[in-house]
DNA sequence: TAGATTGTTAATCGATTAACAATC
DNA sequence: TAGATTGTTAATCGATTAACAATC
């Protein structure tokens, strides 16, 4: 789809432009130099520039950006444009914390469906959604074209999993397994490992205690 | 503490090292060669020999690594044998599910208190901590000797509690709200940005897709 | 038009990888 | 000792910053 491959480094960045532009409209105001923008969110004006021309020219010169057009062209950059039906798999307390989420729907990740292999919980609803055995898993991913699975389940099942997941045609993971799924690819995994960000917490505490 | 400064690109992955040696612990293998560990890890054995060597030299020419003891080390260095009193702000299914985390205590991060504005869940308890005012908060850091504070509190507040705490002699923050934290210098933020990180991976979904 | 600010090229900086001498 | 593998220096690669011509 793009012309050359953009970098993680990059990518990375967008949601927080997206983020700052989406609060700068919210304040009404139109439009906005990369100058601006660098002394709001505390990044040089030339990364702005650098990074938004990766994708193209959104500014014009002597002006600026305008604030509700470069909103709208990030969100269409990041995908938040279309529709994802995700299944969660993992029905603990992480698992209902993100279902009860409501800004995922919002950009238009739907969760479809939940699966825990816990029986005391099948059958409950979270947030209107039916918690199902795994054993319904593979069919209910075929049948309702899900793309994004998240895994909110402990480390030692998640690989077989997700290798399960692959083969019914998902094709991304939201990883928040204590492991690294190795998977095809042309199928995505971004991970939140919530200990290693606590370790790095810990670490830069230690170092700055002096 | 460090003679030079650390790079952050470096302390990111020494919780990864830390969890593969860890496995590798658990299987009963006592030495590893930056070679095994790359094959392993998926990364240069020249990036990991390079990264240890920004702490000291912990192998050994000829044999390669003791399992055991660069685990522990690893684990000194990101301060695991310290412990740290945290409390937790925002009881909603988030701050639950990481209190019910075992784990963390695990590594010495010990949860001492919990607060919430909500005034219907105020005094019922989560693992056995209690849930308290907001009112509460600032003397419960001062006289329970809080270093950490996890924010699991929507955006909107989560700018004025954390320099409330600040002043209060909190030194790090593992932040969940969707906002940036601008905090003294002495003072660490670790933020995790759930919807970025979805957004990333529907960035990579897309970009994919052809 | 003159002033402002982008888009983009060039320079710098930092991080990763390669290579190899030191040494167990 | 010979073989293996680290620690570390040098080379490469990529990302960030600076600079400025293009242009609104």
């Amino acid at each position: 789809m793009e012309d050359r491959e953009i970098s993680q480094a990059v990518i990375g960045r967008l949601p927080r432009y997206f983020r700052y532009l989406g609060e700068l409209r919210d304040q009404g105001i139109e439009r906005v130099s990369s100058q601006e923008l660098s002394d709001i969110m505390r990044v040089t004006a030339s990364q702005i520039r650098q990074d938004l021309n990766n994708f193209g020219g959104f500014g014009q010169q002597g002006y600026g950006y305008n604030v509700g057009y470069l909103y709208s062209e990030i969100g269409k950059i990041l995908g938040l444009n279309k529709e994802h039906n995700l299944i969660i798999v993992g029905a603990g307390h992480l698992g209902q914390a993100l279902v009860n989420y409501m800004n995922f729907e919002r950009r238009g990740f739907i969760f479809r469906g939940i699966f825990d292999s816990n029986e005391k919980i099948q059958g409950t609803r979270i947030r209107g959604i039916e918690v199902r055995p795994m054993q319904e898993m593979e069919r209910f991913v075929r049948e309702n074209d899900i793309d994004i699975a998240v895994l909110t389940i402990p480390k030692t099942g998640a690989v077989q999993v997700a290798e399960q997941l692959v083969s019914c045609g998902v094709k991304g993971f939201w990883n928040f397994a204590h492991v690294d799924l190795h998977v095809p690819d042309n199928i995505q995994v971004e991970s939140v490992h919530l200990s290693d960000s606590l370790m790095k917490l810990s670490y830069n505490l230690l170092s700055h205690s002096e």
